[in-house]
DNA sequence: TCTTATATTATTGTCGACAATAGACCAAAG
DNA sequence: CTTTGGTCTATTGTCGACAATAATATAAGA
């Protein structure tokens, strides 16, 4: 059994994701491939390849003959991820609830209990911090059974929502209400209720579109809360 | 004044666009790079560029050392797309209703009197073969104002219904219906309303959902409605 | 001093060659 | 005859060098 035969352009790739990610590189900021290639001890071929992958994702834009810059994120743009999220995220709650399997369902409910436990401890302090695997909305896309759904959210714009979250430092204001938002998204797609978890969820995230621009028209740094 | 500076990745990424989605290179078959590149006169490195983005539009698939094949549509992938585009062409048109402007609307209008005089024509025999700047799903997302949504439908899912159009021969059994379905979009987008414009279009593109799979368990060559 | 044209330099785009991997082919053993 | 093992070839991954473009610096003219 070979392991996925990993190659260059996709470990620097997935490094320089990170990097950006978590703001290691700035935003705005330039990037020279004979510099990039040789910090990461490749030559200029597979990490123009990775760079492409990255325009991918949305997180560099490039210009022909002139180079590629990591993106400015902005709240306006922000607020345009969180309208396509709702709309997305919302279908796959639907479908979630139509697909996931009990198993699912009952990994779903520990992960909330799980974080119910880290609010407790935490008092509040540092909910939704979580990435991956952890993450609810992760897992309820996973759920959903819908491999091009699952690609769109998972690929180009759950970076961009990890970007944000770093750089912009967002964190929830209300832990404890975003879990009980999730508390039912979770019931409705146990119960196999699919109108109900669509529109949870929908109204889950518009909650914090909403919060976003709030904070956003007052000048402070904005809250998230999924 | 210069010309967007058209480098040889993005010209010849354009072509094999068109010779996918218009089956000239088959469904499932393997693309060999040395063969490729000679073919279109280029070498390998701005070729590799170019199939890195066909992979990012979901045209191509690669495997690590074994290589890229054009993807197999299926009639089940075809559905996933089709629960995305309800979703996001719902939203679309909410917000095209909110922000395109006099100026657009007045030609998204006089788009559907082409459209008609062509029904008229042809006795409703070719409607929505046309592509691009003419179509009418085309210009409504492009007047959403909302870039990344812009992005997500006209970069992987546009060239895909498009691929699908071609090869499964896809073309309305109830033109005009159709078109009163877009006229009835359209009106809504020219009174501002949102929430009717976005169930007009979601229920457009689920009644094409419906259509497709209902020709689909019948076995036979589904019709596409939009 | 400011503007404009020119030259220089740094960076990207492109190419051909080499290395590494996977799949095909063939042979030998059971 | 089937299966297993190895070899061999074709294809992909990677590299370094060259060409072309854009940004910068410089110098000349108004």
């Amino acid at each position: 059994m070979s392991q996925p035969a990993i190659t260059l352009a996709n470990r620097v790739c997935a490094d320089i994701v990170q990097d950006i990610v978590t703001g290691v590189i700035p935003q705005g900021s330039k990037l020279n491939e004979p510099e990039l290639a040789r910090v990461h001890g490749i030559s200029r071929g597979p990490l123009r390849e990775a760079m492409s992958r990255l325009e991918a994702m949305r997180l560099i834009r490039r210009i022909p003959n002139v180079g590629a810059s990591v993106v400015n994120l902005s709240y306006e743009e922000l607020l345009e991820i969180y309208q396509i999220r709702e709309a997305l995220e919302g279908l796959a709650a639907r479908l979630a609830a139509q697909h996931m399997s009990s198993q699912e369902t009952m990994a779903l409910r520990q992960l909330l209990n799980q974080h119910q436990q880290h609010i407790v401890q935490t008092e509040g302090q540092s909910y939704f911090q979580q990435e991956g695997d952890v993450d609810f909305h992760y897992r309820i896309v996973q759920g959903s059974n819908n491999q091009r759904l699952i690609n769109i959210l998972g690929g180009e714009l759950y970076h961009l929502v990890r970007m944000y979250r770093y750089q912009f430092s967002l964190s929830s204001n209300r832990p404890e209400q975003a879990l009980q938002e999730h508390n039912k998204i979770c019931a409705a797609i146990e119960e196999g209720d699919a109108e109900l978890a669509e529109w949870l969820m929908r109204r889950h995230i518009s909650n914090a579109r909403r919060n976003i621009k709030q904070r956003m028209q007052a000048d402070v740094t904005p809250a998230i809360d999924n």
